[in-house]
RNA sequence: CGGGGCGUAGCGCAGUCUGGUUAGCGCACCUGCUUUGGGAGCAGGGGGUCGAAGGUUCGAAUCCUUUCGCCCCGACCA
């Protein structure tokens, strides 16, 4: 196939492909206002697929909807001490209104721990009312000094989860569950493997007892952390009196839990299933999951036999595969090859091709994005035939990035073997750590490598590569979005 | 916030050093014809206050000053 003439070649050039992606499939542009970004239709419907799958595991958790306003005072920020000192810098600030200076200045939201924990003061009394299992979909604004479409904009999309629980126990408990369910959603959905685990002091959320995150290696073998559980502990509570009278009749604090994923969750799927040809979706989350795509010179031909026969295929496919997830491409005013390429740069997962030879012999000619495979689907088989491609592509498609981390980790025991990695193609480096902030600041300045996280699913020890100390957990560094 | 690069048609660029026709090229767009199975061909056409402001000059896209914006690379972050 040759090479699309609008997209650079990751290999020459890495982040100008990403964003030639992103331009290509028409998934986002840049706004006039510095750092912030238009998402486009494409790019919109692609978010709306990734909000439902979440928005209905997070309901089938026991979490309900409810919205918490853009404005926050000031003042709330500044009640939690690292709280302030992590978002003070990267807010902005409203100052006027109505055509006077405001007598308390308001920032726009960074992320909503203030105000929810200000109204879950409000509305908890009793352990009778505990849980509050609350989540939103909304924007938040953090000032960025250098912005990236989807990984790092100064406005995002995002959920925010707050909950709020009569136990630590039952806290940590909400924070591993939610971890869980990112994790889950990413894989299986998302077809991105991810690691999930706890991350160090350093990369902490600011005013969080413990952090965790899925983190996921892009093409590039860099890390891109893709979704975030915080173990609150009693912080934000004692800091907005969110008490409550136990069962003992005893005044306690609440424990509280916050967990977010964001539209970066596009970046991360362009840059881990796209190709030099441009954007490739997992068929789970395609907006358009299969196009077909008639090719005639001939109208009358076009009009009487093949556009009926793709109808027919379109709503047979639509029932199995969810409403409006087949489109017919109708661009007959482009050349054939305009069309194809038109769709792969797009991303849509399968082609179902239609001229006069495959009209003859009553089949379509479908192709794959992912792999470019070619075969034939005879009509009375569309139904039962794409279905079972798409899941085959999807499966594909996450064994495929899953066998690309996998050959781009590496154990190492010892500082020469982590300088090693990093000094030839990167990726993520498995070691045993019991470094603390500033063992990590060190290592990030010679290598530029960060504690992504100490993955869950291992309880290793061993004698840290850095200081030498035993018993040290296994964490995975790794250069990092 | 530091370093680098760039602002000329929707996009990509040439022209700027060395001031001087009516500011040009490719792609895209519009019209017509011929085409049509993996990025078509021919012909015609539309589209620009050369990022902005000030200055030098008979004359500025070009020289000077100021300014705004964007992209890339680093430090800080979902």
């Amino acid at each position: 196939m040759d090479m699309a003439r609008n997209i650079v070649s990751r290999e020459k050039d890495y982040s100008q492909w990403y964003l030639d992606v992103i331009k290509a499939a028409e998934l986002a542009d840049y706004a006039p206002v510095r750092g912030c970004m238009i998402i486009r239709p494409d790019g919109y419907a692609l978010w709306e697929f990734i909000q439902k799958h979440f928005d209905e595991a997070f309901k089938d958790t026991g979490h309900v909807n409810a919205y918490f306003p853009l404005l926050i005072p000031m003042s709330f920020l500044e009640k939690e001490a690292e709280h302030v000192e992590g978002f003070a810098p990267e807010c902005a600030v409203v100052t006027h209104a109505g055509g006077e200076e405001l007598e308390e200045p308001l920032i726009v939201r960074p992320t909503s721990e203030t105000v929810i924990g200000h109204m879950y003061s409000k509305w908890v009394q009793s352990w009778r009312d505990l849980p509050i299992l609350i989540n939103q979909w909304c924007n938040v604004m953090r000032w960025e000094k250098r912005s990236r479409l989807f990984l790092r904009t100064s406005e995002f999309l995002w959920q925010e989860g707050h909950t709020a629980h009569a136990t630590r126990e039952e806290a940590v408990e909400e924070t591993l569950k939610m971890l869980g369910v990112y994790r889950d959603i990413m894989e299986n959905v998302l077809a991105l493997p991810v690691l999930a685990g706890e991350k160090s002091e350093g990369e902490r959320f600011p005013g969080a007892d413990n952090t965790y995150a899925c983190e996921a290696m892009m093409s590039d073998r860099k890390a891109l952390q893709a979704g975030t559980s915080h173990f609150l502990g009693q912080n934000f509570a004692r800091a907005f009196d969110i008490s409550f009278q136990n069962s003992d009749g005893e005044l306690d604090f609440a424990w509280t839990t916050s967990w977010g994923v964001s539209t970066r969750l596009i970046g991360a799927i362009v840059m881990t299933h796209s190709d030099d040809d441009g954007l490739v979706i997992p068929p789970r989350v395609a907006p358009v999951k299969t196009v077909i795509i008639p090719i005639s010179p001939d109208e009358t031909f076009l009009e009487s036999d093949l556009l009926p026969r793709a109808r027919e295929a379109q709503e047979k496919l639509n029932v199995v595969l969810g409403k409006r997830s087949v489109k017919i491409d109708t661009a007959f005013h482009m050349r054939p090859g305009d069309r194809f390429f038109a769709n792969i740069q797009k991303g849509i997962p399968l082609r179902l091709e239609m001229g006069e030879k495959e009209f003859e012999r009553g089949v379509f000619q479908a192709v794959r994005r992912d792999s470019g495979e070619r075969f034939d689907i005879p009509w009375e088989e569309v139904e039962e035939r794409v279905p079972r491609v798409l899941d085959e592509i999807q499966n594909d498609l996450y064994f495929k990035a899953l066998e690309f981390r996998k050959q781009n980790t590496f154990r190492v025991s010892d500082l020469e073997g982590f300088k090693e990695v990093f000094a030839a193609r990167g990726g993520f480096v498995e070691a045993f750590f019991a470094g603390g902030r500033e063992e990590e600041k060190l290592i990030k300045e010679e290598t530029g490598a960060t504690v992504r996280c100490f993955p869950m699913d291992n309880d290793e020890s061993g004698t840290c590569f850095f200081t030498g100390k035993p018993g040290a957990r296994l964490a995975v560094f790794a250069r990092s979005y």
